[in-house]
RNA sequence: GCGCCAGUAGCUCAGUCGGAUAGAGCAACGGCCUUCUAAGCCGUAGGUCAGAGGUUCGAAUCCUCUCUGGCGUACCA
């Protein structure tokens, strides 16, 4: 519908003989209150200089030329200049049915993306221990933006990294092999950055179970290999079963070491390298970053000879755009913050097109246990695991709760909050609404009122205020739908769905959806749940949330 | 020091591209179940949008400065 407006306010300008601007700079938006229409342009206010007139005088003409489309009820000009449009009660019964056509297809788009590929590459957590809450966060942004880009038609590809090689890695091994000796009553040295949470401890009594006695009795380098297959193989499908209750699958797992093994890594510094781009310093091999807009030059092999984090990524964004995507997006945690800059430098001096490539970043999410707030430590094995998280308020809440706040801003996440709260949590509301809508429909069944004998004249029927509120609002779901797409504002949806589910509740507290004796009525006003039940199951599928029948 | 993100009701946060009278939830207070699910509804109260300037028809939103908080600023990943 913007856009159709845009166009109309277009052709009006036109019309008037003067020159338009862009369709894309014609300013159209919600109003914030229901008297200003359903949409409104501040076109006349933003154009009255350059055209030298007053801005309601301008508003006034653009309104006039469009006022007799049968679209709308009344198109007005109003106080300092704006355009109001408010949309006729015959296109928004038109618009009804289609939603019940489109069923699980209904705010879709498939046109919007089709034939283009996205990467998504989001969680990429090291394997060195659970998947903690910055991960869940990351797990259900990214999927949820990954089901909203397919309902736009992109083809979205979720992606893992899995950082098995390298020095965090390296350091879990070391910590298993001390562990490892202590239940072998061994003597071990203390060394720094040891892990020490319970799972290392957990993991080493594993391997000595199922490696059963054989363990000290191979060679020291021989048990740490095989100690690396036994502890990644283990930490990883941990974190893939999580992940699955979490209600997050990814198309790709990669593995780092895969790609040092194909010689993926040497590529990399050969083409910074052929490119001019490094330079020797100190002893270190530095890539001159600065000159692609980073702050200063990075370091990418240390004087020990081995590389920095930033060539096996370097490497690993290679090969995403030798595979070809429109678009790439990594969605990064807080401690990356500062390495953007760096990263897309290297894309660059390497010669790709930095722009395909796009990052979220993700704030802090900090627990609040018990009125403090926690922090956390993978090493120091302070953490609170998504596991325990999808344990003690389950998949729904986490994932709504992490979508219900703008991505770039901190989360305070009270664990105790959420889970005594869970009876008056948002997510259940939006799930009781549809729960309540299943129930009135299997009601109406046992009734013998059925949705077959539905025609759409009995739209008519329908003359309550609040009915059209709540039309006027599905009317705006595959509009957002369109904007998280674009903007990425998934909190927009939980917003959305929110306030539907409230229209919903008011409208059934005051108003009886089945009366025997009028059932024109009663099918008009059933068919309208069911149209809320669709977007309502929708909404929260895009979310990764359930939309149970019954509660 | 420099960079990024933030500061909106008692608490947690919305506020889409700069729009018209600042919005929810929780907590508080007062009502509503013989009727399709009370995990619900209705009402009351609560605000110097951190502060000061600026830009303009118009600012919570953009710019500058100040204050406060978080994070980053590695030859870690």
């Amino acid at each position: 519908m913007i856009n159709i407006i845009r166009e109309k306010i277009f052709e009006s300008i036109k019309a008037q003989g003067l020159k338009p601007p862009a369709k894309s700079k014609i300013n159209v938006e919600y109003p914030k209150l229901q008297k200003f229409g359903d949409y409104s342009s501040n076109v006349a206010l933003s154009l009255a200089k350059k055209y030298k007139k007053k801005p309601m005088l301008l508003a006034r003409k653009i309104a006039q030329n469009i006022s007799m489309d049968a679209l709308f009820k009344s198109v007005s000009a109003e106080k300092p200049g704006f355009v109001n449009f408010q949309i006729s009660r015959m296109h928004l019964m038109k618009f009804l049915p289609k939603i019940v056509e489109q069923e699980d297809k209904f705010g879709s788009d498939m046109e919007k993306g089709k034939g283009k590929k996205i990467l998504l590459e989001f969680v990429s957590a090291n394997p060195t221990g659970p998947l903690n809450i910055v991960n869940a966060r990351a797990a259900s942004v990214g999927d949820s933006l990954a089901n909203i880009l397919s309902f736009l038609g992109y083809k979205v590809e979720k992606e893992f990294l899995i950082n098995d090689a390298g020095n965090q890695v390296d350091l879990l091994i070391k910590s298993i092999e001390f562990e490892l000796n202590i239940l072998g009553h061994r003597e071990i040295e203390e060394f720094e950055g040891r892990y020490l949470g319970d799972y290392v401890q957990k993991l080493a009594k594993k391997f000595l179970s199922e490696e059963t006695i054989l363990v000290f009795q191979v060679p020291y380098k021989e048990r740490l290999q095989k100690l690396r297959e036994f502890a990644l193989n283990e930490i990883i499908s941990n974190q893939r079963f999580t992940l699955k209750l979490f209600n997050v699958c990814f198309d790709n797992w990669i593995s780092e070491q895969e790609l040092r093994d194909r010689g993926c890594i040497e590529d990399a510094l050969t083409y910074l390298a052929e490119t001019e781009n490094t330079y020797d310093k100190d002893g270190a091999v530095w890539f001159c970053s600065s000159k692609f807009g980073d702050e200063k030059d990075r370091v990418i092999m240390k004087t020990d000879g081995g590389i920095t984090y930033l060539v096996p990524d370097l490497a690993y964004h290679i090969t995403k755009y030798k595979r070809g995507y429109h678009k790439i997006i990594d969605i990064f945690g807080p401690d990356h913050h500062g390495y953007t800059p760096r990263l897309k430098a290297g894309i660059a001096a390497l010669g790709f097109n930095p722009k395909l490539l796009s990052f979220i970043l993700l704030q802090q999410v900090s627990l609040i246990y018990e009125n403090e707030k926690v922090k956390m430590s993978k090493r120091r094995g302070k953490i609170i695991t998504l596991q325990q998280l999808i344990d003690e308020v389950g998949t729904d809440v986490a994932r709504f709760f992490f979508l219900m706040r703008k991505l770039n801003t901190p989360l305070d996440f009270d664990i105790h909050l959420a889970k005594e709260k869970s009876n008056e949590n948002p997510v259940y509301y939006v799930q009781y609404a549809h729960a309540r809508i299943c129930s009135i429909l299997q009601n109406a069944n046992k009734k013998r009122l059925r949705l077959r004998s539905f025609r759409p004249r009995y739209l008519n029927r329908l003359r309550f205020e609040e009915e059209l509120d709540i039309i006027r609002h599905l009317y705006k779901f595959p509009e957002l739908i369109l904007h998280i797409g674009k903007n990425y504002d998934l909190n927009l949806m939980t917003k959305y769905l929110t306030d539907l589910a409230a229209l919903f509740h008011s409208y059934y507290q005051k108003v009886r959806i089945i009366s025997p004796k009028t059932k024109e009525l009663s099918l008009a006003r059933l068919f309208l749940c069911k149209t809320i039940k669709i977007t309502i199951h929708n909404g929260l599928n895009l979310l990764g949330v359930s939309a149970p029948k019954k509660m």
